[in-house]
DNA sequence: ACGCCGCGTCACGGACCCGTCATGGTTGTC
DNA sequence: GACAACCATGACGGGTCCGTGACGCGGCGT
C-alpha cells in the first residue's frame, strides 16, 4: 500500500540489538524477504539511525546498553509514525507490558522462529500503511501543471482532468510521496499491491509506467511527470508540492 | 443538549486516561496533526472537562478511577452527539464488548500506533460531523445544475423537479456530502440503511446508482452527476456547493 | 382483495483493466 | 563501433467489475 507520510517504500527496516548474532539473524531473515535493512548495536546507534535513514520500521530488543529501549521507543515515536516491533528476552512480562503501554506496536518473545518474525513484519506494516493512508486521505500533490487529489481519485493535467485506474493513481501518488527519490521496480510494486502482495514481474511496472505516461500526456525522452532512471527505477520528474486538505 | 453548530472546528479532543504517559502519548500524536487537545486522569475530571469544554470528541481509557469509564460513556452520551473512541488494555475484549454497547462509536486496543489512532480520530469525526449535518437536515446541495433540499425531499435537475424515492434521496445526499471523496459499496450501504443495518448484497448499491441516474438523467459514461470509481466505489462527479439553509 | 410502487436479487453481456510476451530502439560499455 | 543490457511499445488473452433488464417479494393505499 502507499505511505503518505515521507516514508516511502524505499525506506529500510532498523534492527537493534545489542548482541550481534541476533542482528545477524534478523537481517538474514529479512533480507531473504527482499527488505532492505539497517543494524544498530546500542541505543544510542539506534537513535542516530533513526534520524538517519527515517525506516518504516524498527525491530527493538528492550534490553540495550548505552541508552534504555525504552527511551528509544519515546524518541522513535516522537519523531513520527514509525511502527516498532519489540524483542525480549524470554516472555518476561515485565518488559512486554513496559514496551507496549509505552507505545510498541507489537511485541515477539524470543526465541522467535524466523517465519514469525516475518508474518509479523508484514502484519504491522500492512496495517500501518493502511492507517497512514487512512489518515492522510485528504493528501493532495502538485508537481508542475499536475495535481492530484487521492481521496478524490482525481488527476489533473494542465486543468484538464483525466481518468486514471486505481493501480495507475497509486503508482503515480507512490512516485509524487517519493517526492524525486528513485524508487525500484520492487518498491513500486509494494506501493501499488501491498508488502508481499504482488505476484506479478516487475517488468509490469514499465507498463504501468507507460500508460501513465500516455494518460497524462508525458514524453519518456523528455519527462515532465515520470523520469526513468536507467537500471534503478523510476522517479517524480518535478519537485513535489504538498497541498493542504481541500 | 448541546448545541451542534456550538462545536466547531476550533473544539478540542477531550483526552482521558489514569496514565499520564499515555495521556502524553496520544496528546503528543493528535498535536501533531494540529488537534486541540484537552485531558484528564480520572472519570470526575472528565465529566468537568466535558461541560467545560464541549469537546468534538472524547478519547477514554475504560479503566478509570474515581468514575468508572463506563459512567463517563454514559454521561458523555447524555450530554449530547460527542463522538467516544474507547482505549483499551490488551485485547480484552470484555472492555470492547461493553464500551461499543454502551455507546461508544470505536474501539482501540492498545498497543495501537500513531497512524492507527490518528486514522480512527479521523474517520469519526469525518462520520460525527456528516451525521450531525443529516441530523440537523438543514441539509441543501448545489452540484452544477442539481439542487437537492434534504428537508423538503426536492430535488432539481436544471430547474425540473424530480421525485425520488427514500434510499435513492440518501444515496444522492450521501454522496454529495462527501464532496467528490470516494464512497465504498458497504460505506453507502451505512449511509442509505444506518450503520450495520443492511443485510443487503452491496450489489444492490449498482441499481440504487442505476435508479437514480435515470431520473436524475445521468450518462454512466459521461456523469454529471454520480461518477463510478472502477474497484473502488462511486463519488460525485462535479464540484458540490454546501447552501445555507433555507 | 387487488394492484401499484419501491426494494433487492440474479444472471448476462460488455467494458475495462491487468499482466505477459515479443519486438525494436536506446543507452552505456568495452 | 559492436555488443549487452535495459527500456518503450504494441498486441493479446484472461479476468474482474460494472450496467442493465427481468423477476419476485412485500407493504400500502385504494
Amino acid at each position: 500500500m502507499i505511505d503518505l507520510m515521507a516514508r516511502p517504500e524505499s525506506a529500510p527496516i532498523l534492527v537493534v540489538d545489542d548482541d550481534p548474532k541476533i542482528v545477524a539473524l534478523v537481517r538474514a531473515y529479512l533480507e531473504r524477504e527482499r527488505f532492505r535493512v539497517v543494524t544498530a548495536g546500542d541505543g544510542r546507534a539506534a537513535l542516530r539511525a533513526i534520524e538517519e535513514h527515517a525506516p518504516r520500521l524498527v525491530v527493538l530488543d528492550l534490553m540495550l546498553p548505552e541508552v534504555d529501549g525504552l527511551a528509544v521507543i519515546r524518541r522513535t515515536r516522537a519523531m513520527g509514525d514509525i511502527p516498532i516491533l519489540v524483542l525480549s528476552a524470554r516472555g518476561s512480562t515485565g518488559d512486554r507490558i513496559q514496551g507496549l503501554t509505552e507505545g510498541a506496536d507489537d511485541y515477539l518473545p524470543k526465541p522467535f522462529s524466523p517465519a514469525e518474525l516475518v508474518a509479523r513484519v508484514r502484519t504491522i506494516l500492512r496495517r500501518s500503511e493502511r492507517d497512514a493512508l487512512d489518515a492522510a486521505g485528504e493528501v493532495r500533490f502538485r508537481a508542475g501543471d499536475l495535481e492530484v487529489d487521492l481521496a478524490r481519485h482525481r488527476v489533473r493535467v494542465a486543468g484538464r482532468e483525466v481518468v486514471l485506474s486505481v493501480l495507475e493513481l497509486r503508482l503515480l501518488v507512490a512516485l509524487l510521496a517519493a517526492d524525486g527519490r528513485i524508487l525500484s521496480r520492487d518498491q513500486l510494486l509494494d506501493a501499488i499491491h501491498g508488502v508481499g502482495e504482488a505476484d506479478v514481474t516487475d517488468r509490469a511496472i514499465d507498463v504501468y509506467v507507460k500508460r501513465l505516461r500516455e494518460k497524462l500526456g508525458d514524453d519518456p525522452a523528455a519527462p515532465r511527470f515520470v523520469a526513468t532512471v536507467r537500471g534503478a527505477g523510476y522517479r517524480a520528474a518535478t519537485t513535489v508540492e504538498r497541498l493542504a486538505p481541500a
